[in-house]
DNA sequence: CAGCCACTTGTTTTT
DNA sequence: CAAGTGGCTG
């Protein structure tokens, strides 16, 4: 059997890469055998940029110009990463699949793990994902005697990242600071520094970061890895940010080929530091770069990619190409409107019922949104129509409470110095260890520069501080870690240390006593947790836990997509980059969703939310839904919303429009009037209000005229004095934020919603019901 | 120290 | 509406 497989692969070896060339078109040929030097490869959607990236490393062994472990190639996700290994086996034949072949933080790491030492990183270091970082990070404002409700760790956290990729250091950020803000912000990220070091770990971006300045930093290292790199080549590079670019160039240096492939259209990180530049400027950074271009796209059909190609033709701020298909034009795309967010949902379900009849599988289908938030409702009524469905990314499995709990146990048992994964399990499930006993374990292990493990093993230490009981847990405690930590350094396997935790902590039955109601459903999440270790440990080979712990940390979201034709999958549009379904529905077409309010502000902001539209659709092979609510909650509260923009901006000639015209037909799907406190009037659809709640603020500057906006609060004698007196630009303050400006008033009644800039704590929302927001006039 | 209640804020997008 | 926080009580 297994000779049989091995075969048919290696005696098909050259005929096989043949094949798949072959099976290029002239341009995509042109690029894959395309001479050493600086190739870019620019683009659009489902022009086959990954498939010629891939058969180029194919094509680049089998012709001899470069063995396995002479190719670089940076994916987009570990899921991307590994598919390519996959076709490269399949095209060049199987064991000559390049060992280097990751995302940018899995090779960084790679990297760092051998080489770190040399610029001072410890071994055995612990990765923090965003959440270890905002733990340690709150730990970090609190001890600067900030308050971390001004300065919250999240928004702390995105400034830092900002900071570091960009390659500022914390001095450099304090030197350049301008107001008190920005010197707090200097300062936080000083002391998240040292507290990073203190924990011996780093943060994602430290993955990138500090794989730089090794290279940058150590000639010998640097110089190794450039020469023997032959060929580097990179996916999505529209995405990169400029550190990324650094260690692009740096590992190129010696041979300079770079073999890069991407789409400026569908550039949707720029939050994240991405810059389009690094392609734009691409013969400015690489003098005397190739460039081709693909024009051919082979995944959709022609309506799907004509909608496309006009959308995206509104951005100014790109170069143009000129996409087209062979592919018949197909069905027309269909735009869909509903009374709110439970139709939308409820049609979700016909159009899965519906292709599956028409013989598609429930895996043809995927249900993309803006934001995760919006995949509730999804949830809700696919559970109800009793459809299988997979919410891939986050809120998934390793986000939830008991998941993380254990998995801290294991980075504790890794990593002694982890104190943010010290703190989640010390007293998870209950041991009688309080915040008093911790804070003064924590500062006695900072004063003696121990680990808080090794000040629990020292005599006399805890004595100092802690009362006899206090002490005795915390021994009982690390005893326990002790233990473990024994067993892992044995060789113990994975999974089965995370059983002897589950057993030694008596975690089922902390689950059962935290809550019984859900007790059953997170026993399965633990259940569900050791056999992915076993998995781990099987694919593997006996992986350790090191290794394991940090294939958890850096899963990206595409990777947990199940296999298998049975289930729905629903995902963010920025998940979606990447991959191709049969049937795209695209929920939430409304202005303020996609664009989101908080992007449109601003031209570029606005384009990027164009590109994510363009990626949505483009994802499409077969056919395409655009689907839109009038009213959808947010906070807990109904906003009103308006068709997206976007959706006009599809001709006409390749997309039936249903909406609604009369009030009858709101209950055309099945729509229960949902009265709540304030009713919402009938609206007719194809007039809606002439006036915006969220619009009247505005317009009303002079806040007199407030009172004139629409009656609709019942109550409106009682509630008047605080919601209906906020406008843009009113000055108000708050009793822990200070004052600020108000941005925008969404709303009205008890679902009115206040955004309002700090001048210290930046943007919040506030909804005047509860906070105390008091205008300065 | 743990458990309970009341209060208030958060939702872009992710490696 | 959900989740985290802070305050109070036993
Ligand atoms: N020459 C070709 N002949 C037939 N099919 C092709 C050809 N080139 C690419 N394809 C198919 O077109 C689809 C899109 O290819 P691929 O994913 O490589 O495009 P891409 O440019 O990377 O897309 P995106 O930018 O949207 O990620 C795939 O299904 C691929 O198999």
């Amino acid at each position: 059997m297994a000779w049989s497989r091995t075969d048919v692969h290696s005696t098909h070896t050259g005929e096989a890469l043949d094949d798949h060339l072959n099976r290029l078109n002239d341009a995509q040929q042109q690029s894959v055998t395309a001479p050493d030097g600086p190739v870019l490869v620019v683009a659009g959607a489902g022009s086959g940029k990954t498939r010629v990236l891939t058969t180029r490393v194919a094509w680049l062994l089998s012709e001899g110009h470069a063995m396995p472990g002479e190719i670089l190639a940076f994916t987009f996700t570990n899921r991307a990463a590994r598919e390519m290994k996959q076709r490269i086996a399949e095209a060049a034949g199987p064991g000559r699949e390049p060992f280097w072949i990751g995302t940018f933080h899995a090779t960084g790491l790679k990297i760092l793990r051998t080489e770190g030492e040399a610029i001072g990183i410890k071994p055995g270091f612990s990765i923090f994902d965003t959440d270890d970082s905002k733990r340690l990070l709150k730990e970090v404002t609190s001890s600067l005697g900030l308050d971390s409700k001004q300065f919250n760790p999240s928004a702390t956290r995105g400034a830092i990242s900002r900071f570091k990729n960009d390659d500022q250091t914390p001095e450099a950020v304090l030197q350049a600071a301008a107001g008190y803000v920005d010197k707090k912000y200097a300062e936080l990220y000083a002391g998240y520094e040292e507290a990073l070091r203190r924990n011996n770990a780093l943060d994602f971006d430290d993955l990138i970061l500090r794989t730089v300045h090794l290279l940058e930093q150590n000639d010998e290292i640097r110089e190794r890895y450039a020469r023997r790199f032959r060929h580097v080549l990179v996916d999505e590079f529209q995405d990169t940010n400029p550190l990324q670019m650094v260690l692009v160039k740096l590992l190129s240096s010696w041979h300079g080929n770079l073999f890069a492939v991407g789409d400026d259209d569908q550039s949707i990180y720029s939050w994240r530091g991405a810059r389009i530049e690094n392609m734009v400027d691409f013969e400015q950074f690489f003098p005397g770069a190739a460039v081709f271009r693909l024009e051919q796209n082979y995944r959709s059909c022609g309506n799907i990619l004509n909608a496309a190609n006009q959308v995206i033709a509104n951005n100014k701020r790109r170069k143009g190409k000129n996409l087209w298909t062979n592919d018949p034009a197909g069905d027309l795309l269909c735009e869909e409107e509903f009374v709110d967010e439970q139709d939308e949902a409820a049609r979700v379900v016909d159009i899965v019922r519906q292709e599956t009849a028409a013989g598609m599988s429930r895996g043809d289908v995927t249900v993309l949104y803006r934001t995760n938030a919006q995949s509730r409702a999804l949830e809700d009524a696919l559970r109800r129509g009793r459809l299988p469905y997979q919410i891939v990314g986050s809120l998934q499995f390793y986000e939830r409470k008991e998941v993380r709990d254990l998995l801290a146990y294991l980075k504790l048992v890794a990593n002694p110095a982890d104190t943010v994964a010290l703190q989640r399990v010390i007293n998870t499930p209950r041991r009688q260890i309080g915040d008093t006993t911790v804070g003064r374990l924590l500062d006695l292990a900072a004063r003696y520069e121990l680990t808080p493990g090794e000040a629990a093993a020292e005599t006399g230490v805890l004595e100092e501080e802690l009362a006899p009981a206090a002490q005795r847990r915390v021994r009982a405690f690390f005893d326990l870690v002790t233990r473990w930590r024994s067993r892992a350094s044995e060789g113990m396997p994975v999974p089965e240390l995370l059983q002897a935790i589950v057993d030694d902590t008596k975690f089922e039955s902390h689950l059962e006593q935290e809550d019984p109601t859900t007790a059953a459903s997170r026993g399965e999440n633990v259940a569900e947790l050791v056999n992915a270790a076993a998995a781990f440990h099987e694919a593997t080979d006996g992986g350790n836990l090191a290794q394991y712990l940090e294939q958890v940390a850096l899963v990206s979201d595409p990777d947990t997509i199940t296999d298998g034709q049975g289930t729905v999958r629903l995902m963010t549009i920025h998940t979606a980059k990447g991959l191709e379904f049969p049937v795209v529905i695209l929920t939430g077409c409304e202005d303020d969703i996609l664009p989101h309010i908080n992007s449109a502000e601003d031209e570029a902001g606005l384009e990027e939310e164009r590109r994510l539209f363009y990626v949505a659709l483009t994802r499409a092979q077969k056919r395409v839904y655009l689907l839109h609510a009038g009213r959808r909650r947010r906070f807990g509260t109904w906003q009103e919303a308006l068709p997206s923009r976007f959706l006009r901006e599809v001709p006409d000639e390749c997309i039936e429009r249903r909406t609604l015209t009369t009030p009858q037909e709101t209950s055309l799907w099945g729509h229960r009037p949902t009265g709540r406190g304030a009713g919402h009037r009938p609206r007719n659809r194809t007039a809606p209000p002439a006036v915006r709640p969220d619009q009247w603020g505005n317009r009303t500057a002079p806040a007199k005229t407030a009172a004139n906006g629409p009656a609709e609060s019942v109550d409106w004698q009682t509630d008047v004095d605080q919601s209906r007196s906020y406008y843009q630009g009113q000055v108000v303050t708050h009793s822990i934020f200070g004052s600020g400006v108000v941005a925008r008033v969404e709303g009205a009644g008890d679902d009115m919603l206040v955004t309002v800039d700090f001048t210290e704590s930046g943007r919040k929302h506030i909804n005047p019901r509860f906070a105390p927001l008091v205008p300065l006039d």
